[in-house]
DNA sequence: AATGTTTGGTGACAATGTCACTGAACCATG
DNA sequence: CATGGTTCAGTGACATTGTCACCAAACATT
């Protein structure tokens, strides 16, 4: 079992906060264990802590009246649910919903800490408007990529992406259609598309990437 | 001319500040009136002030490689800019922008006194993370409609969302196509389609809602 | 009146989404 | 290992939306 006593430390944008801010974080906090497949938060699931995610990632993704659903983005090892908790507790007719894609381990702080911290902190204060930012600013590059982005362009990224350096991702053509918020079928004929080329080869619940040259040049075609 | 001396009273979100916090507020801005059709930020127009409109509406759009463009949000009066400085500040990669749709009165804060606030004012703080996230739940409605709504369905609501209760939209088919991220063949084509229903009648840039009932209830199919 | 610009219309075609259906691969069970 | 249910992927027809290359009318300027 891995210590996480100090897990402040490792938190690339708290280390530069000043002791008694780290102290409070780090006595006020509660690390958690979540599940792999729970529902970290989501429709009538607010979460009444904001997290730190210390191990594992969440899948945050948007669940539409039509059925359908589209991948938002993931909170990574290292990042914070900043506006899960802000956003979330704020306005109660959103329908998006956060599920732990592994097991993850996170730090819980209370909102009253939280409100603490922001207003005694000055580096905790750029931390959180970082974050807000760097989500906002992502969420206007995702727009543009699902209005204006060819989808074998925004495929082949994805494949990339979801590789991480990896040849082979573990998927099924059902998953993939979330994460660009499309169809089955339309992701079947574009991995039929790339395997035609040679870019990859398909088996049953994964995709081997022969070709990354190919399916980056491609990736990078306006991106 | 309008006096804007009192400007914080007329703010929904700010008339519950303390007195000391209004009065900071007060001293600390500055009311700049901004002429129609000027960027108000954008690439390589990093703004040094927060701005808290007054008067007039700013559109945000985001400006894509490929060169399209969509709209992503209005600030109306009454609303803050709270993400322009934060986002725009923190990551220069950013490609939206916002322009002045009429006359924009607003009052300009700078950056510290804007810190100040958040540290030292619970309602303030309130106030900045309510309208993040906002912000951040409207931005994922939108990648939802986006992706999944059909265009018909996106045109008659913003048709309706544009003309303010009004009989007629002043607007052309191109301007129709930026709302929503499409061509404007596509928009020509949806609206003579309206007007054969009889829902609509076409002039030179403007467009007069004739049924709005049938408009509103394609509007909500979904939605 | 002549000219250039903005606005909108059109048809052909490409890309993507939807629907209904099929079969293969995998899994649990007796 | 045979059986049946479930998940996963393939297919063709069709609808919707996007792109391209034009054209013509309305408007503005001179």
């Amino acid at each position: 079992m891995t210590n996480y006593a100090d897990w402040v430390e490792r938190f690339p944008g708290l280390s530069r906060l000043d002791l008694p801010t780290k102290q409070l974080l780090t006595t006020r906090s509660t690390i958690v264990s979540i599940p792999k497949d729970t529902m970290v938060f989501g429709p009538g699931e607010s979460p009444e802590n904001m997290l730190f995610l210390l191990d594992g990632t969440v899948r945050v993704q948007q669940v539409s009246e039509t059925g359908h659903l589209i991948v938002l983005y993931r909170i990574e090892a290292g990042q914070s649910c900043v506006l899960t908790t802000a956003c979330l507790l704020a306005y109660d007719d959103y329908s998006a919903e956060g599920i732990a894609e592994s097991v993850v381990k996170a730090a819980a702080i209370p909102r009253e800490v939280f409100d603490d911290l922001v207003a005694g902190s000055k580096p905790f204060r750029d931390f959180v408007f970082a974050a807000f930012s760097k989500r906002i600013t992502d969420l206007f590059l995702m727009i543009d990529e699902v209005a204006f982005q060819r989808l074998d362009v925004r495929l082949a990224d994805r494949l990339l992406k979801l590789s991480g350096g990896a040849d082979k991702v573990a998927t099924t053509h059902q998953k993939l259609s979330v994460e660009l918020g499309t169809a089955r079928e339309v992701i079947s004929r574009q991995l039929q598309e790339f395997q035609r080329r040679g870019w990859i080869e398909q088996a049953r619940g994964s995709v081997s990437l022969v070709d990354r040259e190919q399916l980056q040049t491609l990736a990078n075609h306006n991106s």
